[in-house]
DNA sequence: CCCCATTGGTTGATAAAATCAACTATATAG
DNA sequence: CTATATAGTTGATTTTATCAACCAATGGGG
């Protein structure tokens, strides 16, 4: 089958995101998507900046910035001046963001289960192995 | 890992949409993602209508009302009423959108082809497997 | 040491995508 | 025949994303 592929790629995408989305009830934080994404990016990043969010996300820099503003503003996050080179902000999770950020981890694992729950490790290890390899042939 | 399901799946899919649309070139053509979809769903639905797209994407039928609208400006596809429901509208291609939809056919495929260069046909077909099943578990 | 190209970040303006709500016309169940 | 549901359209608005101009700090080469 020629799309099948792409057609299951999109079809878990589309479910995933409607079940984490259902999961987390970030909306009702007034979070988004690409605002999960920013603190899993803080989280896992050290000394990270807005750059840093820029560059593996592919976005536009304008657009972070403001992601940046809001979750300042929701007062999930802190940003203070890098000492060694005063044009970066060092973003940090606030004790309130870090809670949330636990919770986030929580409903992703839960979905995580769920999405899993029929796998076996192997079979989960395997479909990592082969969407890596997918990642590296498109790169 | 926790997360590294997730990540490695937004990964994919953020690889697989920058290749495909530097691979069908649609942005030249003033098509974007949605366009795409909306073709394949019409291609792929007999006696298609507004309302299959809109069930099949889960998208607001005003968005959806406007994708075909464009579509249809771009002369890829025609819209007649249905004898049976004078409130239907069915969506065909046009003799230039059938032969772009190929087109697009051929550049998805040679994406695909990109994508699993290094896989063979029973690692392929695990991958599509497993996927399956995590979306039937979303469900 | 200073100039200047580069980098990190902010902001205003605008474009593109998505959503909401109201409306028309047709269909269908009761 | 009426009331309700369905298919589709449109205007208004919101949300996301992008572009371009800008400022301040950095750092390498003359």
């Amino acid at each position: 089958m020629n799309t099948s592929l792409a057609n299951t790629l999109f079809m878990l995408m589309q479910n995933y995101r409607v079940t984490i989305r259902e999961a987390i009830n970030a909306s009702e934080l007034g979070l988004n998507a690409m605002h999960v994404r920013c603190l899993h990016i803080i989280a896992s990043t050290s000394q990270c900046t807005a750059n840093d969010i820029v560059n593996k996300t592919q976005r536009d820099k304008a657009q972070i910035a403001r992601l940046v503003k809001e979750l300042i503003a929701l007062k999930l996050i802190n940003k203070c001046a890098s000492e060694h080179d005063k044009r970066c902000f060092i973003l940090t999770f606030t004790d309130q963001g870090a809670v949330l950020f636990e919770k986030l981890l929580a409903a992703e694992k839960h979905v995580n289960d769920q999405m899993c729950k029929t796998l076996n490790p192997n079979q989960i290890n395997d479909f990592l192995n082969t969407a890596q390899q997918m990642i590296k042939n498109m790169q």
